[in-house]
DNA sequence: ATCACTGATAAGGTGAGTTTATCAATATGG
DNA sequence: CCATATTGATAAACTCACCTTATCAGTGAT
């Protein structure tokens, strides 16, 4: 599958000079000056043996040689532009989000309708997935990692710590409650009652968590976890932040006033992506959405 | 229509890495060092301002916007080469030559064959007009030129003489002869009577041509001329090399033993293409033609 | 455990491709 | 018809993009 082909170079400049049908408009496109194409031209031409163009006084024409090539070299190069200009596009127009699901339900999506509008210029596209994302696998931009901002090869920004407290609905409060000792959930129904938040928010409180806690319903995403503690199944771990309506409407309760905390959620990225400009643009107004729900 | 692509050099050895998805071995086709495609394509990666290669361990494949490219540029690459094969093959694989259709029929059309058998590589394209080649506009590898060599910007080897003598039919010859004096032709049909050739003859033997010589049949080539001649029409001023089977079998006859000479037939080609291959091909061939025609 | 093979990286050299400057030829405009 | 502007060709000199060499590090096979 050797190619044989004359310098690339070369190819580029006859295409632009068949197309101007002079060497000096040729010239002015490629940026460079016309005694450059007058050399490139005649090292194609050279390299060809055939004469490409027909010099009569100041003007010039394609010879017959030419003729034949210049329609199918600007096709191909005009194949060249179109694939790097769609990738470029998808590169450049196209933001991908990876978030896990309960972020981005509770947090992200009500948010990311403003960034649309504030920068129509992308489009975006929000993967909410339990697995981190393979920045270097799948085409992700950035990706809002819970940990403690220390991934290999990725930049991450601090957004605001993970924060978790057991919440129930009025329901299951009213008919399981009321608890004045944290130690009694560990007798109720707790939903994903092995995570890990858990085992953190009663160390905090210097309850004894055995290990062979009871068990529950399991599901893999906070949102699921929410749903079912709104329907009064039990008591969920959940972080504050993420389910505002359903606090502020009393769908959701708070049972005790600590919170846990366990590192942080980041905005990360790959370290050579960091200042690409759709990345910027993303983590410059994210921040200050983050900013903003602070103060 | 200014395009926007990365270097073609770097879009050349993207190409051929896609293809191989091993650096190394794109190295080995396209002529140079590992090390120097690992710089192309994190140039190419860097001017995209993404990865198209994924690197895992000592083994990469393409990444998703590498996946995207790649098909396209190859294609694009396809048509280039496609582009410069066929006009390679147009300028190598096709040999061009122009004649005056005198000599072509006469004497190019039956030798041509014996070349073709010769170089079956070479197609054969033979232009049997009566106006000079123009080798920038037409596409004219070699022509046969009648002159004295020298053209500018052509570079032209002498075959043989330009001789030339009256002749005609044996029948005509009975009927208007005998002729013992070159003035008696003055009085007879001649063909193509204000052709150059006629007065040469004529004043090579000291016969005074009158400028109002008797106007007669007027044809644009030496091939019609003889024809007219054998058919008895007159007396044509012919090239006694061109007309062998004739004079042989009698249908033509020379009717004086002067022949006249005027200039020589050149075979002659552009400057710049005399050494190509099939330039160089076609005039060894044809030299030993007349070699071995003359010996 | 070792070897073979992969790609990455640093340092340094060089020639292809550029620019600058100038010329010759030819349109253009008064 | 001459003056001027514009075109492409050419020569000489420069320079930096690209290559090579050398080395390292990671990985898979034996």
């Amino acid at each position: 599958m050797a190619r044989f082909l004359p310098p690339l170079s070369a190819v580029r400049v006859f295409e632009a000079a068949a197309r101007h049908l002079n060497f000096t408009r040729a010239a002015e496109e490629l940026a460079m000056t016309q005694a450059a194409v007058s050399y490139q031209i005649r090292m194609i031409e050279d390299r060809l043996g055939a004469p490409l163009f027909i010099r009569s006084g100041r003007r010039v024409s394609l010879s017959p040689a030419g003729q034949r090539l210049a329609p199918q070299i600007s096709a191909a190069f005009d194949m060249l532009d179109e694939a790097f200009a769609k990738v470029r596009e998808v590169e450049n127009g196209v933001l991908t989000i990876s978030a896990a699901p309960g972020i981005a339900a509770g947090w992200l999506g009500p948010r990311l309708a403003r960034f649309q509008l504030a920068r129509p210029d992308f489009a975006i596209r929000l993967l909410a997935t339990h697995e981190l994302a393979d920045f270097s696998r799948d085409e992700v931009d950035v990706a809002i990692r819970l940990g403690m901002g220390e991934w290999p090869g990725v930049r991450a920004v601090e957004m605001f710590p993970a924060e978790f407290t057991p919440m129930c609905s009025a329901s299951f409060l009213e008919r399981e409650g009321p608890f004045d000792d944290p130690a009694q959930l560990l007798a109720v129904l707790r939903l994903n009652s092995d995570d890990i938040w858990w085992r953190a928010w009663f160390t905090q409180l210097d309850v004894d968590f055995p290990a062979d806690a009871r068990r529950s319903l399991h599901v893999d995403s906070q949102v699921i976890e929410g749903m079912a503690a709104i329907a009064g199944e039990g008591v969920a771990m959940l972080t504050p932040r993420f389910w505002p309506f359903e606090i502020a409407t009393g769908r959701l309760v708070q049972i005790f006033p600590h919170v846990g905390r366990r590192g942080s959620f980041w905005l990360a990225c790959p370290e050579h992506r960091f200042n690409s400009a759709k990345v910027k643009a993303f983590r410059e107004w994210l921040m200050a959405e983050v900013a903003a729900e602070t103060a």
